[in-house]
DNA sequence: GGTCCCAGAGAGGTCCGACCACTAGAATAC
DNA sequence: GTATTCTAGTGGTCGGACCTCTCTGGGACC
């Protein structure tokens, strides 16, 4: 156990830790007002504030500035917003995140093609019309190609799964934002979308992995073309902790 | 991008973040004291408190009492203390995990024999040894069993998988502290390193992925087994998301 | 000369109480 | 009935006082 007494930020965080674990406190449920439940815990209100805030960061609770503090709903996050801070810290690459991203979505469209139901098979196949609608549009292409990819994590029924895929994408497409994609790519693409989908329909697992596993080899090759001459790379870290503070 | 101006938290985070980027700080580099830093940003030190708490929920900051504030050194960690928290929070099942697991450890040992170097060879050899003398002493096996894993996930070269893997475990192990492993399994399961081990250092990627998933499986039957009546699961989520403020 | 102990400096941690800013819903005006 | 304005409630920011922890250097002691 970490220390449960001291330190407030840990006693606000065990408490609502506790009440969401007895189950006491549900995705959407909101929590007292900051002054009423500092004084309910018998702490200050700066200290719960810096409770809150660490669960706020965490992706747990939801503070909306003169509404209240809720327990987040909707899809989990792992650590969404941290990885493009951690990956300019510890300088990951570019390849590094294509290939997680390869790995977890390859897997993840192999157990949809065992577990996935019929509707996000009918999801599947309507996101592969809108990108075949679309090829001529980037922008509204890659709306329709990133839900597909986010049906599959879902009907992978693997949350947990699909929460990291989901954290690596996002990372990724911060990247690549600037990178529009030309149209005459995109039909290729849609083509391969396809052909996944109907892996995933056919219950064909490994045929859904091996396809998936081309997609995004090829998507991947396709931006490192578009990139080739960019920022310089800092492989190896020459840290040298400095002792004195840093200048600002 | 998001709202860089206004909310303070958020200017704290994007003016560390900009720091990083731009190598003006580095992991083991520490920040001005507080009251210094926040007077030279023109913020109030609560704000300034409010961001580098931000920072550090997310791993990227080291506070330390009485100490001074420093960037994050050692490996990347990815939301590893939120996991066990939006477990609870989103009903994440045990063999969810154990799958996530299952899949990223896979693909590690694959990517450690395509790329492993005699350094990495040489600690997995080690640990193996090191896991036969201890079959008697579960407490010290288990050392090396993480050890063994984590070499691994070095080995692969990918620093964002090891840390997702990292993540996915130690929240495995919160729950797993408490069922002590019987000595007479452990040295079948030392067995299983062993081959793991080799088919890493002869470069055999299928083979590799194919004994880790192996030894994964059996890891996790096992402990289903120790676990069986345990706590009772609350799989759909009858969430109803009260707007009054939950009673504390 | 070496070792141990302790006070002080410097850093983060907590608290208070006041005031600002935003949101949603009620009251009001049209 | 609709649009506007007001207001209560809630989170956000502030500054400034005081507490607690860590490290370190100087002195007492051996």
């Amino acid at each position: 156990m970490t220390k449960t007494d001291t330190h407030m930020t840990m006693r606000v965080v065990n408490h609502i830790r506790s009440l969401i674990e007895s189950g006491g406190l549900q995705p959407g449920d909101r929590i007292p007002p900051e002054r009423e439940f500092a004084h309910k815990l018998r702490i200050s209100r700066a200290s719960l504030r810096t409770g809150i805030g660490y669960l706020a960061a965490m992706g747990v609770m939801d503070v909306r500035h003169g509404v209240g503090t809720f327990v987040a709903d909707g899809p989990p996050e792992i650590g969404k917003s941290s990885l493009s801070l951690l990956g300019a810290l510890h300088g990951f690459q570019s390849w590094q995140m294509f290939e997680a991203r390869r790995i977890l979505e390859s897997e993840l469209a192999a157990l949809a093609a065992e577990r996935g139901r019929e509707q996000h098979f009918a999801a599947l196949s309507e996101e592969v019309a809108e990108m075949y609608a679309t090829v001529g549009n980037p922008m509204e292409y890659l709306i329709h190609d990133i839900r597909f990819h986010r049906v599959i994590a879902q009907a992978s029924g693997n949350p947990i799964l699909a929460a990291l895929m989901e954290t690596i994408t996002s990372a990724l497409y911060d990247e690549r934002r600037k990178t529009a994609e030309r149209s005459r790519d995109l039909k290729e693409s849609a083509d391969l979308h396809r052909e996944i989908y109907r892996a995933i329909r056919s219950r064909n697992a490994g045929e859904a992995r091996t396809v998936m596993t081309r997609h995004l080899t090829m998507a991947q090759s396709a931006q490192d073309l578009e990139a080739m001459a960019t920022q310089p790379k800092n492989d190896g870290h020459p840290r040298k902790a400095r002792k004195r503070p840093v200048e600002i």
